[in-house]
RNA sequence: GCCCAGAUGGCGGAAUUGGUAGACGCAGCAGACUCAAAAUCUGCCGUUCGCAAGGAUGUGCAGGUUCGAUUCCUGUUCUGGGCACCA
C-alpha cells in the first residue's frame, strides 16, 4: 500500500473521499499524516468507539456486567464514553463471508444467522438539503448543510414525511434551533444512558425529539421536519433515515405517536392502521413513479437519483467492524507503541511482546486497561488495551496443528497436510461471534499466503447447550438491599445472579452470600417468612451465570464411560437441555449388564467360543446397521439405545459367545472406550481394541419374508395381520377383507378404497 | 423489538422419506429371590369410560391440505440462544 502511494498516489481507491492525493503529495505528507491515511486501509486499525463507562467503579464494563443500565457490581450508573479503540476490518470481508457459506457444511439456520448478521442490503444514499432559511442565527450553520440518508426503498421517496437522525449524528448540534435546544439536550442525555440493546428492544416505548430544522425533499421540494430518535443507530448506514410511515411500521408508529401527518402513496394498500411494508403495491402521488409496482420502482428511482446527481447506489452491511481492544481484561498485549499520537507497529525482531508479571491488576486511570498502571509499560509508550478472547479463539485450531513450532504460528506444510478442521462441534451461541471471527481470520491468513484454505471449518455440528438452573437475588435500585422473590414486585429491582451453590433449593444462604463478594458484606435483606427466596431461570450453563455443576463427583461414582454414555443418551446432540442426572442409573445398569455377558458374579468368566446361531447373528447385524447409521448422523442418543436393546436381547438368549461379543465391543469402543478395551483384553486379545477391524454388515442376516401389517380403518389401526412381503395389492386386499375385525367395521358394506403401501401398512377407507 | 431454534406420558426422549405415537431409559406400582437389605429378575405403566372384550381421546394452541399429519402449510402462544466488551 505504501509503495502504491509512493508511485501512483491515491485517486482510484474510492474508499475514502478524503484520501485523494498524488504520489508527490504523499511524499510531502508528514509521518503522522501518512500514518493517519494508512490507518484507513489497515486490517487492524484504531478509531474512536463507545464503551460502557462506570464512573463510580472507575472502569469500563462488559455488556454482561451491566444490568438495566447500572453496574451489576454495586448498582452504579453506566453511561457511554468515547475512547480510542482497535478494530478489525471485518466489513471488508463481508461479501467473502457470505460467498464462503456456499462452500461449508453448516446448518441452514446457522448460515441464515450469519447472513442476517452481515445484513447485506442494496439501496442508495441520497442527499436532503436543509431548509436553511428556517435556521436562526444562533446555529452557526453556513447554510449548505446536507443530510445524507441511506434507504433500501427509494421507491417511497414521495412518501417521506420526516427525517430521523441518530442522536449521535454529527449534524444534530448544528441544526438544532434555539427553541428546541433544551429539549434536544435533555433527550441526548437520556439516550446516553441507554444501551444499544435497550434502544432497539423497547419498540413499544417510542421516544424522539424534533430538532426544529426542516429538510427539503429533492423531488417534490416538500419541507419535512428533521427529528432525532434512539431507534436510529449511529453505526448503521449514514446514521440518518428518511421516514415513510405508510411503508414502514416503526416510522408509522413514530408518526402516530408524535402526530406527524402521514402521506399515502399507495392508495387502498395502506389502511391507515398499520404500515404496508410489502413491495407489492402500485404507487400513486409519486410523480414519475406513478403506476409502477413498488418493487419495480426501486430501480427506476435509483436511476433517476443517480442521473439527477442527488445520490448514488450503495451496498450496505449491518455488520460493523469488530472491536478488537479491551480495557476490562488481562489479554494478549498489542505490539504497538504510540509516538506523538501515532501508532507504530513494533518490529518483528522485537517480538514476542510479553505481559509483565504483576501481583494484582485493576482498571487504569480514565478506564484504560490494567497495563496503564504499570510504569514500565507506559514508559515505553506501549498500547495499554489488551486483545479480546477471540484473538486466540479465532485461530487456535491452526496452532494445534503445529504446537511446538518456534519460528512460525504454523508451518505451511503442516497446515497443508492437516487442512481444514473436518468437523467442528460448537454451540449456536457462537453463531455470529467466534464463528464469524475465525472465518474472517482464516481468510486474512489465506490472503497472506500463510495457509492454503480460506474457510476454517469444513463441517459444523451445533451441539445443544447444556443448561443450568440459575438463581437470582433482587437488589432494590440504588440500595444495597435485597428483597425476596415473592415480594420483589413491590420494589424497583435489578436481578443479580447468585451462585447456585449458595442456594438450598430456593433459599439463599445469607451468610455465604455476604461473604461471596465484598460489595455484599453489608447488604440488607427483606425476607418472606424469615427466608430469602431466590428467583429461578433456566439458562445456558456458564461461569458468568454462576449456575455450573461439577461432573467430577459423577465420574468418581459411576466412571467416565457411564458419564460419557449418559451425556449422549440425554437427547439429540443439537438440542439444548437442562442438566439433570436423574437417569444416569440407567446407562450404568447397561454397562453392568454388558459386563455380565462376559462374567458371572459367582463363577467369573462365562464367555465361550461356541458358534453363534442365526438369531444371534441377526441381533448383532441389526445393531451394526443401526450404529453405523446413527453414528453417521450424529444420533448418539439412539445409538446408545440400540446398544441397550442389543445387550438386552443377547442376555435374554443367554448368548456369551465370543464371536458375537467381540464385534459388539468394537462397535461400542467410540461410545464407552474403557470398558470396551477392558473386556477386549479379557477375551484374550493382546493388541488394543483401537486397532481392531470394524465389523462389516452382512445383510443376509436381516432379510425378512413377512411383515405384521397394521390394518387401519379410516386411518385408525384396528388389526395386525401377518402378510408375506411378496404379496401384491390384490392378494393383500383379499386377506384384509376376509379378516374378522375388518368385516366387523365394514358391517356388510363394500370399502370405498383400499390403500396398500408395500412393507408399510394397509388402510381401508369406508 | 429483531434474527435463529425448540415444544411429544410423571421425567429425558423415539418414530431415518406423510404410513402402527410413546422405542430405549428414569421414576412409580405389583411380584420373585433374601433373615433383611443391596444387586438382579418378572409383570404393569399417556388420559379416560369399561369387570372385560373393546371404545373414545391424545404430539404447545387454532385452523388447513391428505385415505392417513408428531412429520407438510397458515396463524398464534410459550421457552431457550444471539443482538457486537463472555466468546
Amino acid at each position: 500500500m505504501i509503495s502504491r502511494f509512493e508511485t501512483t498516489g491515491a485517486k482510484d481507491l474510492g474508499k475514502y473521499e478524503s484520501d485523494v492525493f498524488s504520489a508527490e503529495e504523499w511524499k510531502s505528507f508528514s509521518t503522522a499524516k501518512q500514518q493517519e491515511i494508512l490507518m484507513n486501509y489497515r486490517l487492524a486499525f484504531s478509531a474512536i468507539g463507545e464503551v460502557n463507562w462506570c464512573e463510580a467503579l472507575g472502569t469500563v464494563l462488559a455488556n454482561d456486567e451491566v444490568v438495566n443500565g447500572v453496574s451489576e457490581r454495586g448498582g452504579h450508573p453506566v453511561v457511554k464514553k468515547k475512547m480510542r479503540q482497535w478494530y478489525l476490518r471485518i466489513t471488508d470481508f463481508a461479501d467473502r463471508l457470505l460467498d464462503g457459506l456456499h462452500t461449508v457444511d453448516f446448518s441452514d439456520s446457522m448460515k441464515e444467522m450469519q447472513r442476517n448478521w452481515i445484513g447485506k442490503s442494496e439501496g442508495c444514499e441520497m442527499d436532503f438539503n436543509l431548509n436553511t432559511a428556517n435556521l436562526d442565527s444562533s446555529s452557526n450553520t453556513p447554510g449548505s448543510e446536507v443530510i445524507k440518508v441511506y434507504t433500501t426503498r427509494p421507491d417511497t421517496i414521495f412518501g417521506v414525511d420526516f427525517l430521523v437522525l441518530a442522536p449521535e449524528h454529527e449534524l444534530v448540534n448544528k441544526i438544532t434551533t434555539a427553541e428546541q435546544r433544551k429539549n434536544i439536550d435533555d433527550y441526548l442525555t437520556y439516550v446516553k444512558s441507554r444501551s444499544d440493546r435497550e434502544r432497539m428492544s423497547e419498540a413499544k416505548h417510542i421516544t424522539g425529539c424534533f430538532t426544529g430544522a426542516y429538510a427539503i425533499n429533492p423531488f417534490n421540494h416538500k419541507k419535512i421536519p428533521v427529528w432525532i430518535a434512539e431507534y436510529v443507530l449511529g453505526g448503521y448506514g449514514t446514521g440518518a433515515i428518511m421516514a415513510v410511515p405508510c411503508g414502514d411500521q416503526r416510522d408509522f408508529l413514530f408518526a402516530k405517536h408524535f402526530q406527524i401527518p402521514i402521506t399515502n402513496i399507495i392508495g387502498d394498500h395502506f389502511n391507515g392502521l398499520e404500515a404496508n411494508a410489502t413491495k407489492e403495491a402500485v404507487l400513486q402521488n409519486s410523480d414519475f413513479l406513478n403506476g409502477l409496482l413498488m418493487k419495480d420502482a426501486i430501480k427506476v428511482a435509483i436511476e433517476k437519483i443517480e442521473s439527477e446527481g442527488l445520490g448514488k447506489r450503495k451496498v450496505n452491511y449491518k455488520m460493523r467492524d469488530a472491536g478488537f481492544s479491551r480495557q476490562r481484561y488481562w489479554g494478549e498485549p498489542f505490539p504497538i507503541k504510540w509516538e506523538a499520537g501515532v501508532a507504530i507497529a513494533m518490529n518483528e525482531t522485537q517480538l514476542p511482546l510479553s505481559l509483565p508479571h504483576v501481583e494484582k491488576y485493576g482498571p487504569g486511570p480514565e478506564g484504560e486497561g490494567p497495563l496503564a498502571n504499570i510504569a514500565d509499560w507506559t514508559a515505553q509508550q506501549l498500547e495499554t488495551s489488551t486483545m479480546p478472547g477471540y484473538a486466540g479463539s479465532s485461530w487456535y485450531f491452526l496452532r494445534y496443528m503445529d504446537p511446538h513450532n518456534e519460528t512460525s504460528f504454523c508451518d505451511r506444510h503442516v497446515s497443508d497436510y492437516w487442512n481444514q478442521v473436518d468437523v467442528y462441534v460448537g454451540g449456536t451461541e457462537h453463531a455470529v461471534g467466534h464463528l464469524l471471527y475465525s472465518r474472517m481470520w482464516t481468510k486474512a491468513l489465506y490472503d497472506l499466503g500463510l495457509i492454503g484454505f480460506d474457510e476454517p471449518f469444513k463441517k459444523l455440528v451445533n451441539q445443544g447447550m447444556i443448561q443450568g438452573s440459575s438463581r437470582f437475588a433482587y437488589r432494590i435500585k440504588g440500595k444495597n438491599e435485597f428483597v425476596s422473590f415473592g415480594i420483589k414486585d413491590q420494589y424497583q429491582t435489578d436481578a443479580l445472579h447468585v451462585d447456585v451453590n449458595m442456594v438450598d433449593g430456593l433459599e439463599l444462604d445469607l451468610a455465604a452470600f455476604k461473604k461471596w463478594k465484598p460489595d455484599f458484606e453489608n447488604a440488607h435483606f427483606i425476607l418472606e417468612d424469615g427466608k430469602y427466596i431466590c428467583g429461578v431461570e433456566v439458562e445456558k450453563m456458564s461461569k458468568s451465570k454462576f449456575n455450573t455443576v461439577n461432573p467430577d463427583d459423577l465420574v468418581e461414582k459411576y466412571g467416565a464411560d457411564t458419564f460419557r454414555l449418559y451425556e449422549m443418551f440425554l437427547g439429540p446432540v443439537d438440542q439444548s437441555k437442562p442438566w439433570d442426572t436423574k437417569g444416569i442409573e440407567g446407562v450404568h445398569r447397561f454397562i453392568r449388564k454388558l459386563w455380565r455377558l462376559f462374567n458371572d458374579e459367582a463363577n467369573g468368566k462365562i464367555w465361550n467360543e461356541a458358534q453363534a446361531n442365526d438369531a444371534e447373528w441377526k441381533i448383532l447385524h441389526r445393531t451394526i446397521k443401526k450404529i453405523e447409521a446413527d453414528t453417521e448422523h450424529f444420533s448418539f442418543n439412539t445409538a446408545v439405545s440400540s446398544f441397550m436393546i442389543c445387550v438386552n436381547e443377547l442376555s435374554e438368549l443367554k448368548c456369551h459367545k465370543k464371536e458375537i461379543l467381540e464385534k459388539l465391543l468394537i462397535l461400542l469402543t467410540p461410545y464407552a472406550p474403557h470398558i470396551a478395551e477392558e473386556l477386549w483384553q479379557q477375551l484374550g486379545n493382546t493388541e488394543t481394541i483401537l486397532d481392531a477391524n470394524y465389523p462389516v454388515l452382512e445383510e443376509k442376516y436381516l432379510i425378512e419374508t413377512s411383515k405384521e401389517y397394521p390394518i387401519s380403518i379410516n386411518g385408525k389401526v384396528r388389526a395386525n395381520i401377518n402378510i408375506d412381503l411378496s404379496a401384491q395389492q390384490s392378494e393383500v386386499e383379499q386377506i384384509v377383507l376376509s379378516n374378522e375385525i375388518v368385516q366387523k367395521w365394514l358391517d356388510g358394506n363394500a370399502p370405498k378404497k383400499i390403500i396398500f403401501v408395500k412393507g408399510k401398512m394397509v388402510n381401508v377407507v369406508i
